[in-house]
DNA sequence: CGCTATGTTGATCCATATCAATAAGTGTGG
DNA sequence: CCACACTTATTGATATGGATCAACATAGCG
C-alpha cells in the first residue's frame, strides 16, 4: 500500500493513538484499491475478511430481504465500515456498494484482531468507535419507530443544515431516491413530504435546499438531542 | 455488595476472563438493589453513572418522543445494559423500567472505564459484547425497514420457538401490549396479525402459542439468519 | 442528441393507526 | 373470599399515512 495513504488513515480516531510499530504492522497486510461507481464491494452473508476504510468517494451500506431493499447508511471519507463484523469474525449483515469512484483501503480482519490484543490504545479506540456506532443505530431506530416520514425528513434537513455550518442554504448529498430509502420511505412519498414542508419554510430546487426560518421548521420537527445529535 | 451475587456476575462473558483482582476492584464500588415492578431506573438524557446488571426480574428499555413511546428491548438475567453510554461517558439514549420485581447490580461507570484500561481480557470482552449489541440493533432495524408487521410477528414467533427449544408449544414472555410496541405496532394490530397467522398454523390461547407446522409458518415468514439469528 | 434513470404528480389501494365498545383478566381492600 | 376497580385484550368501524401503479417531465450521460 502506497505510503501516501498512511497519513489519512493514521489520522482516524481509530488509528491515531496506536504505536508506530503496530500501525505499520496493520498497514503491512493492507492494500488500497480504486473502484468505479456502483460496484458491490461486499455482500450480506460474506465472511468479514477485511476492515474497509473509505479514503475517497462514498459507499452505501444496504440490506435486502425477500425482494425488498433498503439503504442503511452511507460511509464517507475518512471512515471505516463493518468494524463489528471484523471484531466478531462474523458474516456481514449488510452489503456495500460504491456510490461514486472510490478509493478503499482493505485491512485484513485477522490483523485488526491481532493488533487489538497487542495495543491497548487501539483497543480503546475500537471500543469507543463501536460504542459511537451503536448509539447511532439506536438513534436511527428511534427515528424510525417514533416519527412519521415527514417528521423524519424535517429533522434530517435540520441535521444537514447544522452539518453545513448552519447556513440557510445547502445541498443534499444524496440522490433523492436513496435519501428516501435511508429515511424509510418511497421516492414518491419523499416528493410529497418535501412539498408538505413548503408550508414550513423549506424551499427545494433540485438538490438545493433553502430553510428560510429554522425556528419555524424546528417547531414542527421537534428535534431531540437523543435522536438527532450524532456527536453524543 | 453481598458475596453471594459475585458468581452470577462473574459468570457473564463480560467478567469471565478478567483477573480476580480487577473483578474485586469493580465489585468494591458496586452495589445491589431490589426494585419493585414499574420503577423507572434511568431516564433518557441522564448521565451514565452506572453500568447496570440485571440479576433477576426483567427490565424494559424504552424511548419517548413528542408524546409517543416505544419499547426498544428487554433485558433479562443475567445481562448488562447501557454499556455503550458507560463507555462513551455520554447521556442515556433510552429509559429503563423494571417490568417485575428485580435485583439490579450497579457498577460505577468510571470504575468500568478504569478497569478497561488495566485489564486486557476485560477490554476484549467489552468490545465483543458491544459488537454483538451493535449487530442486534442492525438486525432489529432491518426487521423494521424490510418487513410488514405480520412478517415481523411471524419471524418473532419462529425465533421464540427456537429459544424454547423448538417445541411446538411455548409461552410469550411479554404482555401483548409490550410485544406490540417492541415489534413496532399497536396492540390492536397485533391482535389482528395473530388472527392472520391462524391460517398458517399458529394457535393462540392467552400467552400460550402453538405452532402446528413450523415449515408452513416459515414459508410465509421467510426467516433470514442475517436478521433473525441472534447468535451470529 | 437521444437514451435511460430519476423525479414529480395524480389516482388508487393497502397497511396500519385511531377511536369506540366490550370482554376478560388481575389485583386490592373490605 | 368476593366485589369493585383498573388494566389488558379483542373486535368492529373508520381514518390516514404511506405504498403502488401509471403517466409524464426532467436531467444526466454516452
Amino acid at each position: 500500500m502506497p505510503e501516501s495513504d498512511y497519513p489519512e488513515i493514521r489520522g482516524l480516531h481509530l488509528f491515531r493513538n496506536m504505536t508506530d510499530a503496530h500501525f505499520a504492522a496493520l498497514m503491512r497486510g493492507a492494500y488500497v484499491q480504486n473502484f468505479p461507481p456502483q460496484i458491490e464491494l461486499i455482500a450480506e452473508g460474506d465472511p468479514s475478511d477485511f476492515l474497509h476504510v473509505v479514503l475517497s468517494g462514498s459507499v452505501d451500506l444496504f440490506s435486502a430481504w425477500n425482494g425488498r431493499e433498503t439503504s442503511m447508511s452511507t460511509v464517507r471519507p475518512i471512515a471505516t465500515f463493518i468494524l463489528a463484523a471484523t471484531i466478531r469474525d462474523g458474516p456481514y449483515l449488510m452489503s456495500a456498494r460504491t456510490l461514486e469512484k472510490s478509493r478503499i483501503a482493505l485491512i485484513p480482519s485477522q490483523d485488526v484482531r491481532a493488533i487489538f490484543d497487542e495495543d491497548h490504545d487501539f483497543a480503546r479506540a475500537i471500543v469507543t468507535e463501536l460504542a459511537l456506532h451503536f448509539r447511532s443505530v439506536i438513534k436511527a431506530h428511534k427515528d424510525l419507530k417514533l416519527r412519521t416520514s415527514s417528521e423524519r425528513l424535517a429533522n434530517y434537513l435540520l441535521r444537514q443544515q447544522t452539518r453545513a455550518g448552519g447556513d440557510a442554504e445547502f445541498d443534499l448529498r444524496f440522490e433523492k431516491r436513496r435519501l428516501a430509502s435511508l429515511l424509510g420511505m418511497t421516492p414518491e412519498n419523499l416528493s410529497r413530504a418535501f412539498r408538505g414542508l413548503h408550508a414550513h419554510g423549506v424551499r427545494v430546487d433540485g438538490s438545493h435546499i433553502t430553510i428560510s426560518d429554522r425556528g419555524r421548521l424546528e417547531r414542527i420537527a421537534r428535534p431531540s438531542p437523543f435522536i438527532d445529535d450524532h456527536t453524543i
